[in-house]
DNA sequence: GTCTATAACCCGATAGAC
DNA sequence: GTCTATCGGGTTATAGAC
């Protein structure tokens, strides 16, 4: 069963705009990547910002398949899931010479007025991702104080990941990010030994 | 002494690129909002991407006159000036529905294959302000363990004010924010406790 | 230094045959 | 479903008078 043409036009598009962005890469360019003509494109999708839902939405699904199945191979302790996860971004940056951050997050900051639809998927597929981390956190259960705030916990490793990615993609280096993360690393650390 | 040509230039340029970014304000855009024709522009910048290095470069002599000493108005304490200055992009998130964020980090994850200029600016940016908290946390003595790393933390908070920029923006509300900001405020207070 | 007009180009999207 | 050709409009930048 060979990839449908809609299905190209979907996984061309998910490169680029992860590479270039979503304004910089032309209708042109997925038409070229994709191997796929005009009328294709706009048969299955009314204009380019279809486009751009369809990948939200391929992200969104690919959350546990691509994203975490791979980062947590191997890894059963649930702060430890955390830190893997991390450190597969890491190996994004690190093999792209600190080029690919995450896609989500780029997208995010590029679109300051976004359509409510596409706004809407950036924040599910935010939403994914921390109810995944939450989950790790609440597992670990007793290891971290009871009055700690499981979510919030999560949104601080978002925001670690998401920050270190920006300021790591800025100065080519991953100096930023492994700052931060061994800053977050010190953090759970400490709570993990907090009224031992 | 009125405001000259070249200023009025890069101050609409300055307000657009954070309302709409750089790659969505078109050079008819800023001649409007300046109130000045194509050919002033082009007399006095050679094109766009040398409005964006002007931008950038009077963000990085602001940094202390526009951003530090307002934010630390009235606030002696190293560390409260941490707080003090992330309370302040709060409040300029709050003040535009969570619309308006970091314009640095906004046009740093906009642009993926920045020119050479553009990104040293972008980097010399966030390096004032890792400076400038560093500098906090130097001056916060012993009032934290001697072995914690004062540039690391300094990262750590410019990764929670970006990451919960982005987050708080694309979801239009505080709650990612504030989650974030809480945490690292718990992180600075244990910091400050242990070893006591 | 400032103005108007316009060149030269690229964009997203469409039309209509097949 | 797929193809080619093209429309209409917005883009950056320039030319040349003043």
């Amino acid at each position: 069963m060979p990839p449908d043409t809609k299905d190209k036009i979907v996984y061309a598009a998910m490169m680029l705009f992860a590479q270039k962005g979503y304004g910089s890469t032309s209708v042109a360019d997925i038409l070229h990547a994709a191997g796929v003509n005009a009328g294709s494109l706009y048969y299955f999708f009314p204009g380019k910002q279809d486009v751009l839902l369809a990948v939200l939405d391929a992200y969104l699904r690919g959350i546990h398949p691509m994203l975490l199945e791979p980062a947590w191979k191997g890894v059963a302790d649930p702060i430890e899931r955390v830190f893997a996860l991390l450190a597969q971004y890491r190996r994004a940056l690190e093999s792209t010479e600190c080029t690919y951050g995450c896609p989500i997050g780029s997208i995010a900051l590029e679109l300051h007025e976004p359509d409510p639809a596409v706004r809407q998927l950036l924040a599910s597929n935010f939403v994914g991702w921390l109810n995944a981390i939450e989950q790790c956190f609440i597992e670990a259960g007793d290891r971290l104080p009871a009055d700690v705030d499981r979510r919030a916990l999560a949104v601080f490793a978002l925001t670690t990941m998401e920050g270190g990615v920006m300021i790591s993609r800025t100065d080519r280096t991953l100096h930023a990010f492994d700052d931060a993360v061994r800053m977050l690393r010190d953090y759970v650390n400490r709570l993990q030994h907090a009224g031992r």
